[in-house]
DNA sequence: TGTTTCGTTTGATTTCCATCAATTCGCGTC
DNA sequence: GACGCGAATTGATGGAAATCAAACGAAACA
């Protein structure tokens, strides 16, 4: 699982999603591969235009939407860095992958990446793989939402999203303690991601501010003071 | 999509996971299937024996369990006829696949099925299609669960499991209205299903029952009178 | 510097579901 | 048929989050 391909247009260290890949196939990538920045609240598949990528997070966050027949939006999934976003074999996707923050992909475009698949193995496999983690994840997740209170499920995303820093801080050597950053979600959004309403959402902020676990700083700035502490009130969720 | 193969121990009119299937491929999975019976509570994979099987239900129900560390139980999957039934790729899968009734499936050892897969490329992609439905469709019932009220969610779980039935029945060509089988969960499973109590599902049915929607038989009967508007209260939920 | 606007916070009240508790029903057993 | 057991129903009550409503804060604009 060593790295087999420098993608040419990528500055990633090591690029998890090519790691697997032969040389061969990596190769074939890397030619119809271009590094591209998108602006939070674009659509990278789904909606109206239909348009069919598949992308690479390299930088930000993306959100799966399900945009409810009554107007309401709820997210089923988060997408992170070295993560794989596209929904092959089928031309309507029942749902919307939505920019949440500005984005830095290695994109794909959608006849290409799907031809590619399906004449290399490998690369079949491995986005097959990853459907799989996304499949226990999301019914993970559901468990979470089904169960928890507000403030277990505040906790667990916090957790989530905090363990997402870390692990990049990790790369860098930073402190693990007194971790801080900016949240790739509004209240809103986070709401709409624990089945929550916003009103809700901050309410269980201010509980975690008031207990000393976190701080907020301005805008979507957050500090976790207390990682232990914030996993206890998650109460075990599964964070992948 | 013509049916390419008549499993030899399988009765099953039109094989659907099999007429995806290459000739070659569906001849060698027929060498490697077993017809089984599997009484209901028995466990298919996850758990503490490990097993590692693969199987195609024939006749009745499984319901994928999540079991939390504080000892309940979330249903975050039920698997009807027709439907795969396993985790490639992994040993200790985060979920228990148990059966929810006495089952008839056509079951495969779990490294013989794991290398057919690996050798026939038809193969795995047919598990891959049928694992990226499975994860369009958590979604779906992940923003149900997250959203809708005890009684749309109630009414959303009928309408499925009445959907099912109705399929099943309209290849025998039966009548569509006032469909009536046996519920394959009990009241507590269903409530495990939807992240209630069994209080409250108890309550939603006889609120059913009231408006004349749903009439109950004994046991674990039930016949739906008035599929349209069971229809309403699910207040769109998309079943597959 | 004021004004507008959007996201967030805080407060008051209501609603729905969980919880606790008791009863009934269906089914197997003696 | 009487008993016992587990599953399901029904009732009473409390609590957590939704809802309604208002105020606040931080950017964005003139």
């Amino acid at each position: 699982m060593t790295l087999r391909i420098r993608c040419q247009q990528c500055s990633v260290r090591s690029c998890a999603p090519c790691s697997a890949l032969t040389a061969a196939t990596a190769d074939q990538l890397a030619r119809i591969v271009h590094r591209r920045r998108i602006p939070a609240g674009q659509i990278l598949y789904g909606g109206p235009d239909r348009a069919k990528t598949f992308s690479i997070i390299v930088e930000g966050v993306v959100k799966l939407v399900n945009v409810q027949p009554d107007g309401s939006n709820q997210i089923v999934g988060l997408q992170f860095p070295s993560e794989f976003v596209g929904r092959p074999f089928v031309e309507g996707a029942p749902l919307v992958a939505e920019a949440a923050t500005d984005l830095e992909v290695c994109a794909f475009s959608g006849s290409a990446f799907e031809t590619l698949m399906q004449t290399h193995a490998d690369l079949e496999r491995t986005i097959f793989k990853r459907t799989l983690d996304d499949l226990d994840f999301a019914r993970q997740w559901m468990s979470m939402i089904a169960r928890k209170t507000a403030e277990e499920r505040v906790a667990s995303l916090l957790m989530l999203i905090a363990s997402k820093f870390r692990d990049k801080a990790r790369d860098g050597r930073q402190a693990v303690a007194g971790l801080e950053f900016n949240l790739p979600l509004s209240r809103t959004e986070i709401a709409e991601c624990l089945g929550l309403r916003l009103e809700t959402v901050s309410r269980q902020f201010a509980a975690l501010k008031a207990e000393g676990i976190i701080t907020t700083g301005r805008r979507r700035g957050l500090k976790v003071a207390d990682m232990a502490a914030l996993g206890e009130r998650a109460q075990g969720l599964v964070h992948a």
